[in-house]
DNA sequence: CCCATTTACTTGACAACATGAAATATCCAG
DNA sequence: CTGGATATTTCATGTTGTCAAGTAAATGGG
């Protein structure tokens, strides 16, 4: 079965694998240089665009709306974040990123050395055709 | 601060940081089709081509060895993987995959959509250009 | 209008994962 | 042989994740 897949489709994936991993050292460990948990990070960064509804934050992490919960409640405790009424439905309550949350996401944002120090070493040619060959793949055809 | 990222590299990254959580959501889901975690997986994934003593494991994943202990421990209630002494250092556990570990392993792998679904929309040159700035990108100019 | 259903969020119970500190067994250098 | 380093485990604790149950509010059919 895992024969169908030949050595060059193997290797794009193997280095794509290689990436993901480094991306994510990269990623724990700007946000624990500011006191935050991965999973933190992610949904202050979603608040940092615009408040958002409990449940839309779940739906962007692929996880249940009960575990929102939790990771707000620790992001307002810290006063990162906080729950405004939606006045349009007083079912739900509106995340929202303080002064200070968006602050904090930004100089996190910043030092994600991830952005500079691989990308660095490609040209701006090197550049594009990557990002025309991410864009392909992710089926985002502009 | 950021401002000093060009809008073509934060676009790269970006489109990085989508395939990096695609990349997550199949693994996990094809781990989850197996009765395994993502870390249960990622385990199982090195114990499929080597045996390793447990401090290894740890350095692979970059967590605590004793994180490792309780992985290990679910593997091996499950029979995928068993520990054996070292004969060269009896402070050392060597975790090896069993026969039914590794078969899980490479039906888990094989299982991969990634692996085929967005990549099949490349053509064999982009793929070879893929692989070449990934190569680049992370420093290995072999 | 009213009631049944659906939707949004929270709570509680529980499992996996992660860290750090302390305990045990073993190795190794002097 | 002894003292210090190393490998693993255990324990305490905190975060993340699931699922089931509960509350509050919106919505739609009669």
């Amino acid at each position: 079965m895992a024969a169908r897949i030949d050595p060059l489709t193997r290797e794009v994936v193997d280095l794509i694998g290689t990436v993901v991993s480094r991306y994510h050292s990269e990623y724990d460990a700007a946000a624990s240089k500011h006191q935050l948990t991965g999973a933190q990070a992610r949904v202050l960064g979603l608040l940092a665009l615009e408040p958002l509804p409990m449940r839309r934050i779940a739906e962007q992490l692929k996880c249940e709306p009960s575990n929102i919960t939790g990771i707000v409640d620790r992001l307002e405790a810290r006063g990162l974040v906080e729950r405004r009424p939606d006045p349009a439905d007083r079912r739900v309550k509106l995340a929202a990123a303080t002064a200070e949350g968006r602050q904090t996401y930004e100089r996190l944002r910043s030092s994600l050395e991830f952005a500079r120090e691989p990308l660095a070493q490609l040209s701006a040619a090197e550049r594009t055709a990557l990002r025309d060959i991410l864009r392909h793949m992710l089926g985002l055809e502009a």
